[in-house]
DNA sequence: AACCAGTATAGATTTTATTAATAGTTTTTA
DNA sequence: TAAAAACTATTAATAAAATCTATACTGGTT
């Protein structure tokens, strides 16, 4: 049994089919094939079904296939390790950000992260918060930034900012003549939010249910982008809640129809997550010093009231 | 990076010598030379320093090392998978028991066991209660037997019987012409106990506690085994309590001075103990089937109370 | 029946691990 | 302090392995 070895099996696993699997291992498919007899003869067993279409874990092949990800993820962590005691600073490192994050935190940082630290190889994908934990955990991601507290135990959290929420109403709504916001404004029933999935949701409807006992599940409306939000509730369709780096990007027309809260303000709290075996630290304490000193000199408020980002 | 190369390094590690490594790698010493140069070129390192006599490992030696062991101790779990799905019963086995029931169980159910389950390669380690949790966790030992209830998380337990104390009372002893004893006779204050980290200790103290509220620390003698107790409670030191299975191999004249307790007699509680990862299982559930089937044969009282072996 | 999307197999080639023999060091012994 | 002993490193040959290209096989589709 070589790490290899466990390598094409977890590549296979993953793709359900040898030929896309070997091009991930830049190798070839009979590379693949040999190999995988090679280790299923030496453990006496069979790990894929290749009788069904696309291939399938057999049962057993399941408990290799969790406790091979153990293996390599181990091994990864010798060049941490090396990294580590070098202090060098490089590598791939694959993070996972929140839609709702994404469009303003990314374009703040990313150059000044590259420039600093120009031999990491950052690859950012957009997930949600559920899909970050879930690669994370498999391994398919270094670490994510995503709206905590999550109380997940296999996930550490280091927070970078907090985000407060500014309400967005159109000059015809009911509430247009106050100035400031009191959270008990707010009533789920016109208010618009992102569709299922997104924590933002359900920051904002912890929220409202926060002085509210009962909250109907029959939205007016729900849309997968902040922008269309603000788009729709231009139309009428009622007010939203926006986090506050969003607001820096708005046109001066749409900026006037901003409420901020009185403090404390509803806030997210913003973090880098990243799994229990703390892999690639020395890059995740890179980017959350990068990070957290450049929201310094943008978000500027002391006091806030975390909302939490889980639903229910 | 090999798993071999990884257990090369932790071979010359163990034995801070090329030469007798390779031994027990059953490789040659040029082999572990070139290898172990080969992943110290990969991670542009220095595993270990040379230049002393015996060699030693560098600073990131040793956190390589830590983490090698954890790799391969992540890759012999394989081998465990694949046995567990076959219903294999064999391979290495390793069991720590703790002193106070070494003697008297290992005896009983080694000859049995080996016989019935000749593949099982058994390596047993005396070591405290505490040791062997340390060891289990640490991935040194598969199993133990010690005195239960652990309250720990990360610990299951599996009963394999109760063993009632009986009291050894010298004949000048102050109680020696009751014929059987109360637990409210028993003077922490004349009893000899073993020294501090035997379970059997705390769990006697427990028991006195039980019905006097408070405890002086400053107990007449500690010795480190049983056999040793019972001599010097024949010197006149005090009295002291007794595993039951340790009062068979006592001769007549010392079984005169046994006194057994009126029912519900206070008893230990000895376990199966293992880790929740729950690799061998079908090993720990072949030996728990031997062990009780023994012990019922020997061991037959039906009601007892049990003593709890935590220090406290 | 021909085709397609896969995986398996064969044989050649390259890479890697291992060995025996021996050189080079440092420490121990006489 | 020279000789011996105890180690590790190096070299060159050999054995073992991983990988590649080419192609065969297999089970579904058209």
């Amino acid at each position: 049994m070589t790490i290899t070895q466990l390598n094409y099996v977890l590549a296979i696993a993953e793709h359900k089919n040898f030929t896309k699997a070997a091009e991930k291992c830049f190798v070839t498919q009979p590379t693949l094939s040999t190999q995988i007899q090679k280790l299923e003869d030496e453990l006496d067993i069979l790990i894929f079904d290749r009788s069904k279409k696309p291939i399938e874990l057999t049962a057993i092949g399941q408990k290799i296939v969790h406790q091979a990800r153990n293996i390599v993820n181990e091994s990864d962590r010798i060049q941490d390790i090396v990294d580590q005691q070098k202090g060098f600073i490089g590598g791939e490192f694959k993070l996972g950000i929140i839609p709702t994050v994404m469009p303003t935190l990314l374009p703040m940082f990313l150059k000044a992260f590259i420039k600093k630290y120009p031999k990491v190889k950052l690859k950012i994908e957009e997930h949600t918060t559920e899909e970050i934990i879930h690669r994370i955990h498999e391994g398919h991601l270094d670490a994510g930034i995503a709206a905590t507290p999550l109380e997940n135990e296999n996930i550490k959290e280091r927070v970078l900012y907090y985000e407060p929420f500014v309400g967005y109403i159109p000059s015809d709504h009911r509430i247009a003549n106050k100035k400031t916001l009191e959270v008990t404004d707010l009533d789920i029933d016109d208010m618009l939010l992102l569709e299922d999935g997104h924590c933002f949701r359900d920051g904002v409807i912890n929220l409202c249910k926060a002085f509210k006992n009962h909250v109907d599940d029959n939205f007016q409306l729900e849309s997968g982008s902040i922008e269309t939000l603000i788009k729709l509730s231009n139309e009428g369709l009622g007010m939203t809640l926006i986090p506050y780096l969003h607001t820096m990007d708005l046109n001066d027309n749409l900026k006037s129809n901003l409420r901020h809260f009185n403090e404390p303000s509803p806030a997210r709290e913003v973090s880098i997550i990243y799994p229990k075996s703390e892999l690639k630290m020395q890059i995740i304490d890179a980017m959350h010093t990068v990070i957290s000193g450049i929201i310094r000199g943008a978000i500027a408020f002391s006091n806030v009231n975390i909302i939490s980002p889980l639903p229910k």
